[in-house]
DNA sequence: CTGAAAGCGCTTACAG
DNA sequence: CTGAAAGCGCTTACAG
C-alpha cells in the first residue's frame, strides 16, 4: 500500500500542490478543466487525503465527536446509531468514541479536540455531577443527549431529553391506578442530576402523593445489564415476596427481572407486573411484551443534530424537553 | 480551551522541544531531573499531545483499527468489546470504526491508514467475497475475527473463527437426534465464504446425510434484527405450518422467531423447537432459554489480539479454528 | 544527556 | 485562476 500524497497528484496532473488542494476541497476558485484533470489524477493514483496533515494546518475541521458512555446501554447505542445516520445526511463527519462507564468523557473530548480540532460534541449518557466546571470550560458547541443540562452555564451547551422526573412519576401513577401499592424499584437511585436517578425520585414522589410509604427494602441496585438485573431481582425475591409490581429503570433491567421471576416460578403479569423504561426494540419482542415509557429516540436524535448544527452556526445553546410515550403492554395487569 | 503545544511546555520547563518530545514519549535518553521537570510543566499547563502532528511525522503509530461491520449484530459488538478490553491491557491504542453493512471496510481501512498510519487491523463481520484482492493488498497485519480467511494469500493475514460449516451440521444433527425432520431455516444462506452462510450449508449436509430432502419452502431469509426475523418467521407461518423445528442462524433471529411463534399461539418448545447460534447473553435470558451453539467469544477475542500482536512483531499470519460449544437449553425438546 | 534543524502532508494568505 | 512559500505541532537523525 504505497502512500500517495498531494505531491504525486500534482506531478501527475502537471499543476502545483496548491491547486490540487483547492480542487480536492471543492474551492470555487479552480478552473473547470483543471478540476477535471485533478479528479482523474486522484482517481488514477488512488489518492486519499491525509487528514492528520490537514487538521494540523486547519484551525477547525468539520469533525463532530459522539461520546457514548456505557456501551452496554442499548437505548444509548441505538440513539447513537440514529444520530450518526441523521448527521451523515447533513454532511457531518463523526468521530465515535465509546468509553467505559468509569472513564472521563471530558478528558476524552479534550484529547479529541487536540487531535482533530473538533467542531462540536454530542454527549450520550454523560454523568454531569461533579463535572459541571469541565463541561462549561469546553468552548465548542456541545449537545447533551438524553440528559437535561439546563443547570449548566455556557452559551455553547445544549441538551435534549425527556423530563425523567415526571416520566418516573407517570409510570408509578399508572401502576397505582392499576391497584398496585407494593412497588419494587430496580435500578439506580443516583442523584437528581442523573437521568436514571430522576426516574426513581419521580416514582417516590408519586408514591408519597398516593399515601404509599416508600420502603427501602423494596429497592435493589443494579446496572444496565442482564446478569446484574437478574441478580438484583433474585436478591429481592430472596428477601421479600410481598411486592406485586416492579418498576425497572430500563428495559434491559426489566427483562433480566422477568427472567428471574420466571425462574422462581412467578408469572408476569399474573403474579407480578413489570414495567421497564426507554421503549427499546427489545421491549416489544420479549415475552410477554414489556410495558414501558418510551423515549422518543428518533426525535431525540434529530433534535440533537439540529441543536449541534445551530451551535456550530454560532447560535446560543438551548435545552429541549421531549415528550415520552407510555406503552401499555402485556407485562402489567390490573389487580 | 487554549491550545497548549510542546513549545509552551519547553518554554515553561526551560528546555528544548526535542527534550520535551523525548520525555513525553518515555525515551530512555532523558535525565531523571529533566524528566521530572517536564512532567511538572505538562501537568501545570495541561498539555495533551497533538497526535495529528505526531502521526504526520512518524511513519508508524501504535494505532490498531477495529473495523466492525454491522452494528446491529450483538455477537460482534460483544466480541469487539472484549477485544478492546484485552487490547487495552496490552497497551494497544484502538481506533474503533463501526460501519454500515453496506459500507466498504477496505476503503475505511485505507482511509484510516492514511489518517493515522495504522499498525494493524482487526476485522469483525467482514464479507470477504469479492474483496480478496483488497485484503491481500493491505500490507499491515490483519486479523479476521469470527470468519475464516485461510483462502486468502498474504503473509500478514490471520484469522480466528469456529468451523461454521461443521457447527451448522452439528446443530442439525442434534435436532435430528431429537426426532426432528421438518426443520425450517431462518437467516441467510449466502455463500460458503461467508460465516453465516456456511452454517446453513452444514445444516443441509446433515439433512442429506440423514435422508432428509431439504425443502426450499422451509427457508426464509432475514437479517440480524428482531423485526426482520419476526417478519420472516411470520411469512413462514403464513405459508406452511408443518415444520416442528427452527434453526436460526443467530440468537437474535431465534428470539424474533420465538416472539412470532408466541403471537401465533404456538409454544416453544411444545409445538416448535427453536435453536439459535452464537450463544450470546440474550440467549440465556429469554424465555424459554435458547438452545444455541456458543462461539467462544472470550477465547476468540484473546486469540485475535494475540495474532495481531504476533503479526505486529513480524510473524507470519496464522489461521486458528476454535471449538464452539453446544448449549442444550429449554427451547428444544424431543419429539 | 540535550539542542538546532529538517521535514511529515497539508492549507492558506500573498502575489501575480 | 494558479503557484511559491510559510507554517501547523510534532519526531528524529545528527552533532555535540
Amino acid at each position: 500500500m504505497k502512500i500517495v500524497t498531494i505531491n504525486d497528484v500534482a506531478r501527475e496532473a502537471g499543476v502545483s500542490i496548491s491547486t490540487v488542494s483547492r480542487a480536492i476541497n471543492n474551492r470555487p476558485d479552480v478552473g473547470e478543466a483543471t478540476r477535471k484533470k485533478m479528479l482523474k489524477a486522484v482517481e488514477k493514483l488512488g489518492y486519499i487525503k491525509n487528514t492528520s496533515a490537514a487538521s494540523l494546518k486547519q484551525h477547525q475541521t468539520d469533525f463532530v465527536a459522539v461520546v457514548l458512555r456505557g456501551r452496554r446501554n442499548i437505548f444509548l447505542t441505538d440513539l447513537a446509531e440514529r444520530i450518526l445516520d441523521i448527521g451523515k445526511e447533513k454532511q457531518l463527519r463523526f468521530l465515535t468514541e465509546i468509553i467505559d462507564e468509569k472513564a472521563d468523557e471530558f478528558e476524552t473530548v479534550r484529547r479529541l479536540y487536540r487531535e482533530r480540532k473538533l467542531a462540536g460534541v454530542i454527549f450520550l449518557g454523560s454523568k454531569l455531577e461533579g463535572h459541571e466546571k469541565e463541561a462549561e470550560e469546553l468552548d465548542i458547541p456541545c449537545v447533551f443527549s438524553s440528559i437535561e443540562a439546563k443547570f449548566l452555564n455556557g452559551k455553547h451547551i445544549s441538551s435534549v431529553s425527556i423530563d425523567n422526573f415526571s416520566a418516573g412519576r407517570e409510570v408509578t401513577n399508572r401502576l397505582v391506578e392499576l391497584g398496585h401499592r407494593k412497588i419494587a424499584l430496580l435500578g439506580y437511585f443516583g442523584s437528581i442530576s442523573d437521568s436514571t436517578g430522576l426516574r426513581f425520585h419521580g416514582a417516590k414522589e408519586s408514591m408519597e402523593k398516593h399515601g404509599i410509604v416508600f420502603d427501602k427494602e423494596l429497592y435493589e441496585e443494579c446496572d444496565f445489564t442482564l446478569p446484574s438485573s437478574y441478580a438484583a431481582m433474585s436478591r429481592l425475591l430472596m428477601r421479600r415476596k410481598d411486592f406485586i409490581a416492579v418498576f425497572a429503570s430500563s428495559d434491559i433491567i426489566a427483562i433480566g427481572a422477568m427472567k428471574a421471576l420466571n425462574d422462581w416460578g412467578f408469572t408476569v403479569p399474573g403474579d407480578v407486573s413489570v414495567v421497564g423504561f426507554d421503549g427499546t426494540e427489545q421491549a416489544d419482542y420479549c415475552i410477554p411484551s414489556l410495558a414501558t415509557m418510551r423515549q422518543p429516540s428518533e426525535q431525540m436524535a434529530h433534535t440533537s443534530v439540529e441543536l449541534l448544527l445551530e451551535g456550530m452556526q454560532g447560535h446560543e445553546g438551548k435545552h429541549v424537553l421531549l415528550q415520552p410515550k407510555w406503552i401499555e403492554s402485556k407485562s402489567i395487569c390490573k389487580l
